[in-house]
DNA sequence: GCCGTTTTCGGCCCGACTGTTTTCAGTCG
């Protein structure tokens, strides 16, 4: 199995965590963790680029050295350099990073002064005072060591958005209830540019008050732990095991300090080098102009950006790859918004595993002012998920026909049909013509291999009534791993039988994920936003779905469900060789308008 | 090691906090 980007990067972050353990120039040390962290971003897998015979080094932050490494690597399946720093360092080094505050220098000096090799053998030295003793420590820092060291286990991975989302509410809600002092207050940081996991929760405010409200976090019920308590910046662990990060600072400079905490690093970084150029420099409370020492403050981003003769930059594009650039060449993308949406095609009522009946669900897409919407129970192959036979499939068709005119939406037939293992469907061709709308899934054989699975999705969208391939990947964020299939093969499959690909907003999976989505919409291949709801409350969570699509830098005319209802009905009615282009049509119309 | 709105050589983002230090190194984001 040759590697994934995923592993590339982490193959370049552990390549200067050990050049910096040997004291090598910080610069070269930056150049690979900028390459890591612009790898593991990528839309497009290295080994398809190196495939292809791609030139790397177009790549910000890739050059020879770098574009050679990747080389080797999926040639040969390891890097030689690499394998000597391993081999020059102690064993189990990079190990004891996975502590929080260890860094490369403590790192050597566990492994050199006291021969420690795991995590576990730390923790023996410090209990036995040897940690302690060692230079630059102490017994305070042995002990925070300690705190760190038992609270891996407690502190689980990242955080899918929406858990996180919903606690940053919760702890603003708890906030502005216990300080009037506070001004503005509001997420920043990965949940702002909407990241599909959160590592750290990051909070910025303003206020007369800041010691308060420092202390009113840290005092907060919920918060388990004090990591950091300072005048400008308060850390906590709360209750699930999550890392709150709070910065205070003044309205006047609220813009500065917004930009600078939404990151990302590197598009702060990439920014701040953009900066010096200008003979500007930039930080969480303004411009200095570096010829007057002048500080401007500014009170929003866009005022913040403009003075660098930049647009505003949306959080969802900072990713410090190739926003800038697109900033500086006025092409920065018109992102989907919310309310550009205007139907739901992968719903679920009472009729199979769904909580609310159908006339709830319609009640509720209908209340978001969508012009159409699809309803897609379960075919009968999900037992357990109470799938609809032939017979309740019909049964259904005929009520929603009968309903469809009585509410101010349009309500299409559909069926969530399974792709079973094998790439047929769920049910006989007679009964899927009759439907509009067909989200074709898979829910079973997930653990199939690569070939296997790709063949399989492949033929699902080759049928004639398949409209949409829902949730591609099958995975549940902290939960399930993503099937493997080929990526490049199933997009091209998708783009030449114009099968859309279904964005599914549900936050537990997110689905396409943002580099996917990012690819399809490259190679344009027709993207659906779909909530997936199971109740009429979880069609709010289209924001999540509109969110990745916005860090895939789509546009409304990438997204079906943004068509006027009648050019979305020509889109299905048309048969589906011929139906790409229907949708190519509405891309150029748009273009042009 | 990368890169070019001063540059193919000489630069390379910026600050808060902690714990150990009498002026700073390490870590984090």
């Amino acid at each position: 199995m040759p590697a994934n980007n995923e592993d590339i990067a982490q193959l370049f972050e552990n390549m200067a965590t050990l050049l910096e353990m040997k004291g090598d120039s910080v610069f070269k040390i930056r150049a690979y963790q900028r390459a890591a962290r612009t790898i593991e971003h990528l839309s497009l897998p290295l080994s398809q680029a190196v495939a292809e015979d791609a030139d790397l080094k177009k790549i910000p932050g890739i050059g020879k050295a770098i574009s050679d490494k990747i080389q080797e690597l999926l040639k040969t399946g390891k890097v030689s350099a690499y394998d000597r720093l391993v081999a020059e360092l102690p064993k189990g080094v990079l190990d004891l990073m996975a502590i929080p505050g260890v860094g490369p220098k403590t790192a050597m000096l566990l492994t050199q002064e006291l021969g420690l090799d795991s995590v576990d053998q730390v923790e023996a030295a410090i209990h036995d005072g040897r940690v302690a003793a060692l230079p630059r420590m102490g017994t305070k820092a042995a002990d925070t060591l300690l705190r760190h060291i038992q609270a891996i286990s407690l502190r689980g991975d990242r955080t899918p958005i929406g858990d996180a989302l919903s606690l940053a509410e919760d702890v603003i809600a708890s906030l502005r209830a216990e300080c009037p002092a506070l001004g503005s207050l509001f997420p920043a940081g990965s949940l702002r540019r909407w990241e599909e996991t959160i590592g750290d929760i990051d909070l910025i405010g303003t206020t007369s008050e800041p010691q308060q409200v420092g202390q009113a976090l840290a005092s907060l019920p919920v918060v388990r732990e004090v990591l950091v308590s300072g005048p400008k910046k308060t850390s906590v662990v709360v209750e699930p095991g999550m890392q709150i990060d709070l910065r205070i600072g003044e309205d006047a400079s609220f813009g500065a300090m917004l930009q600078y905490f939404t990151g990302s690093q590197q598009h702060n970084i990439r920014l701040r080098d953009y900066a010096n150029h200008l003979g500007l420099s930039l930080n969480e409370y303004g411009i200095t102009d570096l010829n007057t020492g002048q500080v401007q403050s500014f009170p929003d981003e866009a005022s913040f950006y403009a003075r660098l003769g930049l647009p505003y930059i949306p959080p969802e594009l900072r990713g410090g790859i190739w926003e800038l650039e697109a900033a500086l060449e006025d092409r920065l993308p018109t992102l989907v918004e919310t309310k550009d949406l205007r139907g739901d095609l992968h719903l679920h009522s009472l009729w199979s595993d769904g909580k609310d009946t159908i006339e709830t669900m319609v009640e509720a897409v209908a209340a978001q002012g969508y012009e159409y919407m699809a309803m897609t129970d379960h075919s009968s192959g999900r037992g357990i998920a109470n799938g609809l036979s032939n017979e309740r499939l019909t049964e259904q068709i005929q009520l929603l026909r009968s309903m469809d005119g009585k509410y101010p939406i349009t309500i299409l037939c559909g069926s969530e049909v399974d792709i079973r293992a094998d790439g047929t469907l769920d049910y006989p061709d007679d009964l899927l013509s009759e439907l509009d709308v067909v989200v074709a899934s898979v829910h079973s054989a997930m653990g199939q291999d690569s070939a296997t699975m790709t063949r399989r999705i492949i033929k699902a969208m080759h049928h004639p009534a398949v409209t949409i391939i829902g949730h591609l990947s099958t995975r549940l964020l902290g939960h399930r791993e993503p099937t493997e299939f080929d990526l490049e093969q199933v997009l091209q499959a998708a783009r030449e039988t114009g099968t859309a690909l279904e964005i599914n907003a549900s936050p537990e999976r997110l689905d396409l994920k943002d580099t996917h989505a990012y690819r399809a919409r490259e190679l344009g291949v027709p993207l659906v936003i779909n909530t997936d709801s199971h109740h009429h409350s979880s069609i709010a969570n289209r924001r999540f779905g509109v969110a990745v699509a916005r860090r895939a830098w789509c546009e409304p005319k990438h997204i079906l469900n943004t068509l006027p209802r009648d050019q979305f009905l020509r889109f299905i009615h048309t048969p589906k060789p011929e139906r790409i282009k229907v949708f190519d049509e509405t891309l150029l119309q748009e273009a042009q308008t």
